[in-house]
DNA sequence: CCACCATTTCATCACCTGGTGAAAAAAGAC
DNA sequence: GTCTTTTTTCACCAGGTGATGAAATGGTGG
């Protein structure tokens, strides 16, 4: 559980926010973040999250109002920036090979920058994958916000390949991108499963190992599926 | 909610049980399933159980004990038939193809009973399926569960890949392994997701297109990684 | 120095949570 | 028919839940 120290002055209650430079809110979101990760949205309290954050109860309502207008917030966060990175990543492949594009390539800018970010961008992002996986894979549960914000990469994606592949049928397509899906989503979440299992020859937080691997991984498979439904 | 008949005669407390063909006990189950994959663990309250099951709270705690015993129980009813119908499929296709085996045919066994089974087993197993996934991604959650159950069939799979392939590195294998897991834990779900995503194109229940694409993916993808890796 | 206002805290509410103990009812043994 | 055992129901508890209204605090503008 780890409580933060309190941040609250011994005096009273006052008002100290703006003396630190650091916003309350965000220490807010960034312990709800933590624990809808580890436990969901059920498994967290707003209590924990207070505990945690070193703050009142209250003072979460105060700022984000019910506990699931707070779950949005911690997901919204992110998602803008995540969305902006993924589709600077594609226009930058696109650019740059304009007529030497792969399967292989497209893939590769569709989830280098998710990668890069879970490497580079702060433990908090470690978390918000956690989440993001949660909630990708709960039916109807964050259903409509992911179509919300997550469709028009997909969209994206799927065009370029069809740039690449011309002869590949959507259908195709986008059956592979569940698939690929499916495997980013467990790589991200770095859920130390396969540690176990492989009794140490790999780590889930190796995310490098990752790189060098699921690209042309998804790739071969894209390429077969396409080649084989196009026999049919 | 759908509430099922109160399955209380009306007279009063009483033991019909044994009159009944039907358990009560299995009844508990099949309520706190559908409800546990569809909520998860803590998004699932013990009235809710009961009401959907028709019965009494206290009863479920009669029969199963704990909240968590109720969940472990739900999780075991049908990961030893999981198991023993793998096995069976590996054992099968091993001696069936002592000279012949490619990693495609392994893989095909490795999933194909799950398929078959969210096919023709019944809608519980519908349910199942998106709480195993549920389990597999929520770190620290059920590792030791996952761990206990799941980790012989696995290391078969790799064993029996690594007869096909000897060239090939167990770290490699076990990378491709939870590519795999990702993208059919992802496709056992059913989110729907696809649905909407795809614009009516695919359908997530539509596990015979799953069928005819998941294996062919996966093995490409298994023999790129091998073959890419075995080079450097 | 004072009135204002965003912020923070406290105290509390109505409700729900998992869980229990004992009584009631039915089934089976004799 | 009575006695025992198993199953089912009822009534209830101690503690936790999300949420709110009002008071306290202190910086800011006048």
């Amino acid at each position: 559980m780890t409580a933060a120290k309190p941040r609250a002055r011994p005096g009273g209650r006052g008002r100290p926010s703006k003396a630190k430079g650091l916003d309350l809110k965000e220490t807010i979101l960034d312990a709800a973040e933590g624990l809808f990760a580890r436990h969901g949205f059920y498994g967290v309290t707003t209590r924990q999250v207070a505990t945690e954050a070193g703050v009142d109860t209250a003072l979460i309502h105060y700022y984000f109002g019910a506990k699931r207008e707070l779950f949005d917030a911690v997901f919204l966060r992110r998602a803008e920036i995540l969305n902006q990175a993924r589709g600077a990543s594609m226009d930058l492949y696109v650019q740059t090979h304009a007529g030497t594009m792969t399967v292989e390539g497209v893939i590769e800018a569709f989830i280098d920058p998710l990668l890069r970010i879970s490497q580079d961008g702060g433990p908090g992002w470690k978390s918000y994958f956690v989440l993001v996986a949660q909630v990708n894979n709960t039916p109807a549960w964050g259903g409509e916000t992911m179509t919300r914000f997550f469709d028009p990469v997909v969209h994206r994606l799927v065009e370029t390949l069809k740039i690449v592949r011309p002869d590949a049928a959507y259908r195709d397509l986008y059956w592979c991108y569940q698939f690929l899906t499916g495997s980013m989503m467990l790589a991200l979440s770095e859920t130390g499963r396969i540690d176990s299992l492989s009794e140490g020859e790999c780590h889930s937080s190796d995310l490098e190992a990752v790189r060098a691997r699921l690209f042309a991984y998804c790739a071969a498979g894209f390429e077969t599926v396409i080649a084989r439904q196009a026999r049919t």
